[in-house]
DNA sequence: TCGTAGGTAAAACGAGCGTTTGAATGCTAC
DNA sequence: GTAGCATTCAAACGCTCGTTTTACCTACGA
């Protein structure tokens, strides 16, 4: 990380990320951002105008690869004839558990997507719904087909629970230290398939 | 709130826990909490030392009351033959919802939980831990004792996503704006029972 | 070769931060 | 009434914050 084979801006987004991660957006300052990217000060002004900006870019990053990479899933699980709430589920999370547990500070975005939900910031809240507001509305669509005995608002709580449930255990995997003798992969597999299992329950709740 | 009847001490805690809800507990800075408490600057250091302080009395204020009232309702639950894995959620859920609807900041309260449950801070976590862990070994044990099909880390996995989901939803409801004709008692019930029954179903799931 | 544009550098700006100080105040006990 | 103590107050401390300024470096097309 933060080497010199990565661009200014591309060392600066990687430290705030890990820096925002650790002590949130007002405790991470820009000038530990800059320090741990090995750079100027005043280069992130010149690069991104303001801290604000910043933050936005450093959600940008992520976000539209994840997205991209979920509906994908979705759209070759509804592809398949038998596709069932286990598969429109793995659709949803494996993407966001791949990226927390890949290289190059996937784990640190998923916490700070943690900490940007318990901010409950409304302009943060804006820019998610208007940049990828399509991508929920598709799951909802997919899920209300595959639970017709739920009534719409029965189905919006326990999607909501669901998001909850797993936004905190995606930022948690990246922390809990897996058992030696178990590969990452491995641990990477049973935390979907515990996610899964108990969401798929929950949602099937009479 | 605030009012000439609460005494400084008690304002201050009442004027942070709000603002540590809305802008975190960095966010926050002891000028705007002591202008919202309607005191001196200096009382926050004449009365709790440090701002550190402050925010660890915030959390004693509500925990203790809260885990009493949890551990309350355990025994209430196990005391009674027929109890089953809907009760003690109930034991854990409806203390802590009762909270988070009541008057007075208990909805502040759970936002400021959320955000320290996302902030990962370790100085909280053993204050949490060293407070309150036998309350969550009593939760525990009762659990494994209702599912006895379930290995203890597996039971470890679930209890950590109803937690999460728990803590999120409950931040929510705060925030969430109930339909109109719908009353608070009615809208609280509602999601004790759907958190209830997501929970159950999650936990008993093959 | 020079001029220009894009990027980096050090330094400083005003503002706000948590905390401390020392004097002024209110209250209780003698 | 006054001594003694707890509390409140305005002011200032040293420090860090996000941002801006100004100078400098480097590379490339005319």
């Amino acid at each position: 990380m933060n080497s010199q084979h990565f661009s200014t801006k591309e060392r600066i987004l990687g430290a705030a990320e890990q820096l925002f991660a650790r002590l949130g957006f007002a405790g991470a300052s820009l000038r530990q951002v800059t320090a741990a990217a090995n750079v100027n000060l005043a280069a992130v002004n010149y690069h991104f105008g303001s801290k604000e900006n910043l933050i936005n870019e450093v959600f940008r990053r992520r976000l539209d690869e994840l997205n991209a990479h979920r509906l994908q899933a979705l759209e070759q699980a509804l592809a398949r004839p038998g596709a069932d709430l286990e598969d429109l589920l793995a659709a949803f999370i494996h993407p966001a558990l791949d990226l927390s547990l890949d290289r190059g500070g996937g784990g640190a975005f998923v916490r700070v997507l943690a900490r940007a939900y318990a901010e409950h910031n409304d302009a943060l809240r804006k820019f998610l719904s208007d940049n990828y507001g399509h991508v929920m509305k598709r799951f909802h669509a997919a899920f209300a087909q595959r639970l017709p005995d739920l009534d719409k608002e029965e189905l919006y709580w326990r999607l909501d629970i669901v998001a909850g449930a797993l936004t905190y255990a995606m930022a948690d995997f990246g922390v809990i230290k897996r058992k030696s003798g178990v590969t990452e992969q491995q641990h990477r597999e049973r935390s979907a398939e515990h996610l899964i299992r108990f969401a798929a329950a929950g949602l099937r709740a009479p």
